[in-house]
DNA sequence: CGCCACTTACTAGTAAATTAATAGATGCGT
DNA sequence: ACGCATCTATTAATTTACTAGTAAGTGGCG
C-alpha cells in the first residue's frame, strides 16, 4: 500500500496553473488558457479539470460569475515558496537551510550583484532582528 | 500526448534510495534495505527494482560481486542539490536565486546562528572571488 | 557434483497525474 | 421564451510511480 498523499505540494501542472493565477489574480478558465504559451495547446476541458482539482485540494477558491467560475488563489505564492523550500531543505539538506544557500552561492548561479544583494539583505536581517 | 519525462530529477522514492547510497558508498540491495528505518518495511524485490530503475536512468552504476550486484551513485549529492535548486529557482523564483534566498531568510526557518553563518559564507565568497 | 538459499529479471497490479471527450446545465441575445 | 454558444461535471484513457510476487539463474558449501 502506498501512503496517502497529503496534497501539501503542487504537482507540475498544478504549479503551472497556480503561477498563472498568482499573476492574474481572479481568473476564469478562459483567462488562464489565454495567458498560456501558444505552443501549450491544452484543451479547455483539461484546464477546467485542473482548476477544479486545485479547488478540491484547497489551493484555490471559486465564485460564480454569470455562467462561469472565477478562480483565485488561496495559497499565496510566497507561502508556497516557503513551503517548498522547507521541503527541499528537509529532504536534501538535513534541515539546514544554510547548507542550501551554501550550495547556491558556491554554484555559478549567482552573479556578483546577486551576492551583494544578499549581503545587504542579511545585514538588514541581522541588524533589525531583536531576537 | 504527455511530454516525455527527462529523468533529470529524482522521484520521491528514488531520492530516498540515493540518499542512502550517498551515505553508504558502494552497497548491495541488502545493504540499502538494512539502512532503512524499521517501519519502512519494503519488500526485498521492491528495493531491487528501485535500484535497477536508478541504474536504467543513469543515476547509479553496478558491478557484480559474487552472486549480487553492488550499486554506487554516479550522480553525486552535491550535483543533485545544485540541479534541484536550479529547477526550483527556475520554476518558482523567476530564475533569481537571490529571491530564493530572500524567501529563506525572511522566513523563521533560520536561526540567528544560521544567519551569521551565511554572512560569513557570503563574505568569503565576495572576498575571494576574483571574477 | 548437487542442493539450496539467495539474487536478479520479469511481470503485474494499484494509485496518482495528466489530458480530453461526452454529457448535462445555463445564461445571454433576439 | 427559445436557441445556441459556452460553461461545468463526470468519466475515461494514458502514463508514470511504486510495490511486490513469480520465475529463473547462480554461487558456495556439504
Amino acid at each position: 500500500m502506498r501512503k496517502r498523499k497529503t496534497h501539501e505540494l503542487l504537482t507540475e501542472v498544478e504549479l503551472e496553473f497556480m503561477t498563472l493565477l498568482w499573476d492574474l489574480g481572479d481568473a476564469s478558465v478562459r483567462d488562464v488558457l489565454s495567458k498560456m504559451d501558444e505552443d501549450r495547446d491544452l484543451a479547455y476541458t483539461s484546464a477546467a479539470t485542473i482548476l477544479r482539482i486545485l479547488e478540491q485540494k484547497g489551493f484555490v477558491s471559486s465564485k460564480k460569475d454569470g455562467k462561469s467560475l472565477i478562480y483565485s488563489a488561496i495559497l499565496t505564492k510566497n507561502e508556497y515558496q516557503s513551503r517548498l523550500l522547507k521541503d527541499v531543505s528537509a529532504k536534501l539538506f538535513d534541515n539546514t537551510p544554510a547548507a542550501l544557500v551554501a550550495t547556491l552561492v558556491n554554484d555559478d548561479h549567482l552573479t556578483q550583484d546577486a551576492l551583494e544583494e544578499l549581503r545587504v539583505l542579511l545585514g538588514r536581517k541581522l541588524g533589525d532582528d531583536s531576537g
